[in-house]
DNA sequence: TGTCATCTGTCATGGGCTGACATAAATTGC
DNA sequence: GCAATTTATGTCAGCCCATGACAGATGACA
């Protein structure tokens, strides 16, 4: 990798890391482009060629995030039951969390405390899971042998992402009790519905032929 | 009701009308506040003496979408087990949209076609669906006797409101065939759920104490 | 080293949003 | 009715976010 790309890294990081510390102190609407191009030392309209808009700062995490979260998905074996591959899905990326780079698992936690402590951002946040849902609803109506625009997939995707956010919407201090909270209500949703509810209807259709697409 | 009164109401409503128009014709991000400060012919200060924002022309329907989601829900008999008197409680929000006149159900009809083509106003809306999700759960954990922290009345109202946004998410272009796929939704979930399943684990819990305060 | 591509800073502009102040209108009390 | 008070509106000025255009600086590569 050469000089160029680390160094536009290096900003791009130091860019996040400067936001957070303002947004952290001094609250998200506060905060402007000046000040944190200030902190690094670059001009205004450099910040716009790193980030789309301000709170594109933090929402490029939450970004990455979904992304994962997909990929993690079309990972798991055809033969899962589609919730359980949901379940298996988020419980990988909290172990990806788990085994990576401490900086970045600061900047995971400080963006989330931020997140959640500005309307504004809990909206474009909210925005970016609902352009993921459907991606998720088109994967599992995939495994389902289904439309996408059938009711199944799509219940099927409510209630995970329901048990999730519902996680991942309180205050977390650290990975441990994210973690300890997302299997209480995992436990909950699987004591709740009944078995083989994420099935198709008919047994024989349980064996959804792969789209050749 | 005063004079000065009706005026305000008819000044408020004509630059809802005027910028759901807009809204529709041009898009939201290429009509600008002048213009529907124009179109209805006062100033562009003044529009924000009626609006805090211009997301905010579209998102005070929503708003009131979900208050009167959850006076309804308080409307619900204490005996009603908490999904059901959630689902009642938004099949009443459809009978009372289905009654009302009819300019206020082509408002909220053209605001949703607006909010469902503009990714800025979906996470708007979704913010506010989050801010009266907590109000949800509250009342859910009152009538279980349940404090508001527990995964129970979380998970009930992450089930329902994965339920009703699945719903209201679409392109929907009448209220029947929104009532339609809600029914559709519910349908499944009560097949999808164990018998109970929003009720206390302990049967003896089953009777909860209403709160003295 | 010299050329090229890319990054960056400066300047100018438009649009969202807010505060201050003056004017016009409606409401209230006489 | 008429004055006094309250409230809505218009005008002006300004901040901040965001974007386009252009010029200068810096790394990439032959």
């Amino acid at each position: 990798m050469g000089l160029r790309e680390r160094k536009k890294q290096r900003t791009r990081d130091a860019l996040i890391d400067a936001a957070l510390d303002l947004f952290l102190s001094r609250g998200y609407e506060a905060t402007t482009i000046d000040q944190i191009a200030a902190e690094v030392e670059v001009s205004p309209r450099t910040f716009f060629r790193y980030f789309a808009s301000k709170e594109d700062v933090v929402l490029s995490l939450t970004a990455g995030e979904q992304e994962i979260l997909l990929a993690e998905l079309a990972a798991r074996p055809e033969t899962e039951p589609p919730f359980t591959a949901l379940c298996q899905a988020v419980r990988s990326f909290l172990g990806i969390l788990r085994e990576a780079d401490d900086a970045a698992a600061r900047r995971y936690l400080r963006c989330r405390k931020v997140v959640h402590s500005t309307p504004a951002l809990l909206g474009g946040t909210m925005r970016l899971v609902k352009e993921n849902e459907r991606k998720l609803v088109a994967e599992v109506a995939r495994r389902l042998g289904a439309d996408p625009g059938e009711p199944l997939p799509r219940f099927i995707v409510s209630v995970f992402l329901g048990v999730v956010l519902a996680c991942f919407g309180e205050h977390t201090l650290d990975l441990a009790a994210l973690a300890r909270r997302l299997e209480d209500l995992l436990t909950l949703a699987e004591r709740s519905l009944r078995p083989g509810w994420d099935l198709p209807v008919r047994p024989g259709a349980a064996q959804p032929a792969p789209a050749t697409s």
